[in-house]
DNA sequence: TATGAATGAGACTTCATTCAT
DNA sequence: TATGAATGAAGTCTCATTCAT
């Protein structure tokens, strides 16, 4: 699917530019250079695919959400049942903050990129997809939930996507402030994600 | 309180930090010579007071976010009741999130400001420090709701504070998604929120 | 030769160097400004050839040493006599003198370039190089001198050099104190260092 | 005697950047704020003395080598016997490179302080008197050896100053050279000198 | 198409000098 | 007279971008 919409190189320089933030580069403290070396190809070759290094970076960060909640997707459906589908995001956030992953931090914060947003046209547009396949997971995870009777089916859409928001961001703060939460165990931080959010929704 | 912490000097540079980020500068895009410029000093003076941009910037950071929550806390405690306290704290969340305070975001997203962090040695203690005010708060209105017989008392205290932390960064998200709420008001929003709270807390 | 060993910017960057010193600007006030103007290049290329100003500067000095010993043997070597080959070593060292050039000043002096020696790894090694092709100079008169029976055999090694030396810095040092020696002719002053170095070797 | 030239306070100073060369820094590396500290003072006092900081150097320089010349004068005719007056020559010598004194290097070198030269309206004035001085000193040395009939009377006085000063100079330049004559003790460097200055004056 | 040497704008930082106290 | 806080000009160095190959 990516092969249809980017070119080969394209995909070479977003990896690199990945690989780069999931060493713990700060997007802003990228240069290109860097993205060449990692990229293994020259520097002027970033410019033939990309207007500026902003855009190449700021692209690099919508291919990587996009991949990433393309793979949160295909392993959440493989679950079965609505708390393992809802652990295994806890998972994925947990694998996601350990390796340092800039794009997906976005997903979970208010701020973020704001310099890199300007330099994509189509930025809105982009993130409203984001936004409409991370609900599709929502959705289908609630879907799951109904069938179980595990959470109600009153509820209205806003508030249903934000209690899973927030039970998700709730858990992720905890590798944040781990420093002081230290006699709390991750399995314990997602057990409480996990009880807020049936609290909320049933 | 700060009069005795930092010189006069040492806040007017914090000031025109803060300013900057006011006004949607990204930290890693500020330039000394624009510190200089809205703190009203010349560029040298600033390297009189820190050793480098880098810890200047971080140490305004920390001192915004000591300084925010130290207004929230007088803010809300002079609210009365449990529902108004917590709605003030999601006015104070709207406030910023509206006019753009960076230091604030450091609260309420998982990653952030690594490359400041180096430069501040009391980082930790800092950060510690700000988490223990932050959870002052969250006593204070948890205690008020607790009299108030809305929530529960047997909750373990990890549960509680990161209740009140998923609410509020639930609610927080509707500001980087506005442009795909845009049935939903800032009070749904609020009211969505509360919900959620007191329905996790009960 | 020296194609070998250094390539054609890094030689066009020192001759930019030399350039400058040779116009009387003393190593320690040479902006790199000047250099790429001089050597008509970027300043960002002298940073692709060296890491640091000083570390250009203090190998164009070698450099230039280097160079000016060599040229200084082939015109010693091609006069004939003793006596053609000191005069020779002194209109060289007149030319120089006359010309600013600093590098050789290096030579004639106690003190100097303390500042750039730590730039240079190999600083000594370069160095002991120089003393040691400066000596082949040395020997190569002092072997024609005692063809000629000009100078005695006897003497040790060391004490021999140093009588080359004295007598080449004697008149060197006529040039730094010209406005006192007005009533003395260059000539005069060739004519009492080669007096002074036939009695000390005869 | 200098109480009556200099004021007290630009002899502190004086004694500051003096102070400083010894330590190693080259004058052109040196700070304001170093000679205040050094000296004791405000930064600010040394602009009620000097109109410059090059002006301040280049004064101090002349001021250092006035009171090595005045020193040394007074110790070489404590000495009896022209052998004994030149080996404490040597030995002043010695010392100064020894500890690293800068002023001292420029009476033995050829190139030296070129900018801070402009900064001294009286220099040509100040150095000749120097080289008086130095002068007395050689013709105190001189008459000393023509009374113990170790050197002859007849030579014209320009080449006798240089003989003196060639000897000087091809000693002191065994402690640039150093490391390149390690078998060579300072003791035999001296000697070498000495039979060099018998040599060119018997 | 791909490269990387070269460029130079512009960033950070230093430090000589000033001036209010 | 003496100070040192403040300044900003000017320096070093980095790095995004270009362009000849």
């Amino acid at each position: 699917m990516d092969n249809i919409l980017y070119s080969e190189k394209k995909i070479a320089i977003f990896n690199g530019i990945i690989a780069l933030m999931r060493k713990g580069v700060n997007p802003y403290s990228i240069k290109v250079s860097d993205i060449a070396k990692e990229a293994d190809i020259g520097k002027g070759t970033v410019y033939d695919y990309f207007a500026s290094k902003e855009e190449a970076i700021s692209q690099a960060i919508l291919f990587n959400i996009r991949e990433e909640i393309e793979e949160a997707y295909y392993r959440i459906k493989a679950k079965n049942g609505f708390k393992e589908k809802y652990y295994e995001l806890l998972h994925i956030i947990a694998e996601r903050m350990e390796s340092n992953i800039f794009p997906f931090k976005v997903l979970l914060s208010a701020g973020g990129i704001q310099k890199f947003y300007e330099y994509i046209s189509e930025y809105k547009y982009d993130m409203c997809q984001h936004v409409s396949r991370i609900n599709i997971i929502y959705d289908h995870m609630l879907e799951t939930g109904v069938e179980e009777k595990i959470i109600g089916e009153e509820e209205d859409s806003y508030y249903r996507y934000m209690a899973i928001a927030s039970a998700v961001m709730g858990f992720s703060q905890y590798f944040g402030q781990r420093t002081f939460n230290q006699n709390i165990s991750i399995e314990e931080a997602a057990e409480a994600s996990y009880k807020l959010l049936i609290k909320a929704l049933n």
